[in-house]
DNA sequence: CCACGAATAGCACGGATGTGCTATTCTGGC
DNA sequence: GCCAGAATAGCACATCCGTGCTATTCGTGG
C-alpha cells in the first residue's frame, strides 16, 4: 500500500469516527485534517470535493460493517445460529470501544431521511443491501426448518432491525445498562414467535 | 397573545420543521430568518444565543407532540384502548403533511447521542419523559387486566419503542411503503403475547 | 541515486455563521 | 394621540467553511 492510500484510509478512518459523532454533514475538512495531523489543502486533494469525501466515508464504512458484523455472521451455520451471530456482531457494532459514535449508518440515516443527493442515494443503497442481507438471514431459517414455513421473513427483519435501533437508542443517549437485555428479550421473543 | 409572542411562536413553529429535516445544529439563525420573512438580528433578540433557540424548539416540539399525541391518547380508556390511540397518534406523528422532517426528537437523538451540552440533558430529559408515559401506559393495561400479570411494562415500551423507530426509519429513509402495515403487525404480535 | 510524479503545504477568495452594538420602527396602555 | 418600551433592522467583526491555484517536499521506480 502506498504512502497516498495509507493516509487516505486514516483519513477515512477518522472520519468515520467524527462522522458517526457529529454527523457526516458536520464534518468539515478543517477539522478533520487537524485531526489527522495535516494541512486542510492536502487533505482535500486526496479527494475532490466534500461530496466524494463523504461517499468515501460510507464506503468505508460500508467496507467496515462488512468485515466486522456480517463476515464473522456467515462463518456461522445458516439458520438461527447465523442469525444470533449477526445480532451479537451488530449489538457489538453499535456499541464498542473503536466505535464512538455509534453507528455511522444510523446516524446518518437520520440526517438524510429528508434530503436529496448522492449522499442520500448512497446511503440508502447501504440500508436496502443490509436489510435484504438481514431478509435472507431470515429466509434461511425458514428453509432450515428453524422457522415455522409461513414466517415472513420481511417482516421477521424489519422487526428484528427495531430491535437493533431502539438498542442503539437507549444506550446512547439514554445510556440504559439494561439495553442489552431488553434487546435480547426482545430477540428471543421474536425468535420463539416464529418457531 | 402580543406581537412579540406571535413571532416567537411562528419562529418556533418554522424552526421546528427545519431542525426536524436538518438538525437541530445545522438550524441557522440567518437561514431561519430568512424563512419566516425577518432580519438575522430582529430573530436574534428574541432567543440571546443559538443554545437558547435551540432549547426553546425543543421545548416547543414536546408541546406539540404532548398536544397531538399524548393528549388524544389520553382521551381513551385506559389500557388497550390508549395504547392503541397512543400508536395511531405517534405514528401519524412520524408521517405526517404538517411534519416535513418527520420527527424532530429521532433527528435529534441520533445528533446529540454524542455530544454533551444543555441541548443534550433537555433532550433526555424529553425522551425519558416520553419513555415513562409509554411505561405507564403499559403499566394500566396490566392493571386493567388487559395483558397478563407478568408482562414487563419497560421491556413492552422497550419494544412498542423500537416498532416506531424501525417505522420512522422505513417510511422516511428507504421510503417503503409497507412500513406502517409491518409496524401495526410487529404491534399486533406484541400485544398478542402480552395476552 | 536521480529524476519524475505523487503527496502535501501555503495562501487567497467569497460566502455563511453566531453574536454584539446602535438605530429605527412599531405597539399597546394611558 | 401620545409616549415609553418592546420589537425589529442595520451594520460590523472574527471565525469557519469549501474550494481553487501555486509552490514545495517526499516516496519510489528506473
Amino acid at each position: 500500500m502506498s504512502k497516498g492510500d495509507e493516509t487516505r484510509a486514516a483519513i477515512l478512518t477518522a472520519g468515520m469516527d467524527v462522522a458517526a459523532s457529529e454527523g457526516l454533514e458536520a464534518l468539515s475538512i478543517g477539522r478533520l485534517a487537524d485531526r489527522v495531523g495535516m494541512s486542510k489543502s492536502g487533505l482535500f486533494a486526496h479527494f475532490r470535493s466534500k461530496k466524494a469525501l463523504q461517499l468515501a466515508v460510507l464506503d468505508h464504512g460500508r467496507r467496515a460493517f462488512a468485515e466486522s458484523v456480517a463476515g464473522p455472521a456467515l462463518g456461522e451455520p445458516r439458520g438461527e445460529p447465523r442469525l444470533r451471530a449477526l445480532l451479537d456482531g451488530w449489538l457489538a457494532w453499535n456499541w464498542s470501544e473503536d466505535a464512538p459514535g455509534g453507528c455511522l449508518f444510523l446516524q446518518a440515516a437520520a440526517e438524510y431521511d429528508d434530503r436529496e443527493g448522492e449522499v442520500r442515494d448512497a446511503l440508502v443503497r447501504i440500508q436496502r443491501d443490509l436489510l435484504d442481507f438481514l431478509v435472507r438471514a431470515s429466509e434461511l431459517c425458514v428453509e432450515e426448518g428453524h422457522f415455522r414455513a409461513d414466517v415472513d421473513p420481511r417482516q421477521f427483519a424489519f422487526e428484528l432491525f427495531a430491535l437493533v435501533m431502539a438498542h442503539h437508542f437507549y444506550t446512547r443517549l439514554l445510556e440504559d445498562p439494561a439495553a442489552p437485555g431488553r434487546t435480547r428479550d426482545g430477540f428471543e421473543r421474536l425468535i420463539a414467535s416464529a418457531h
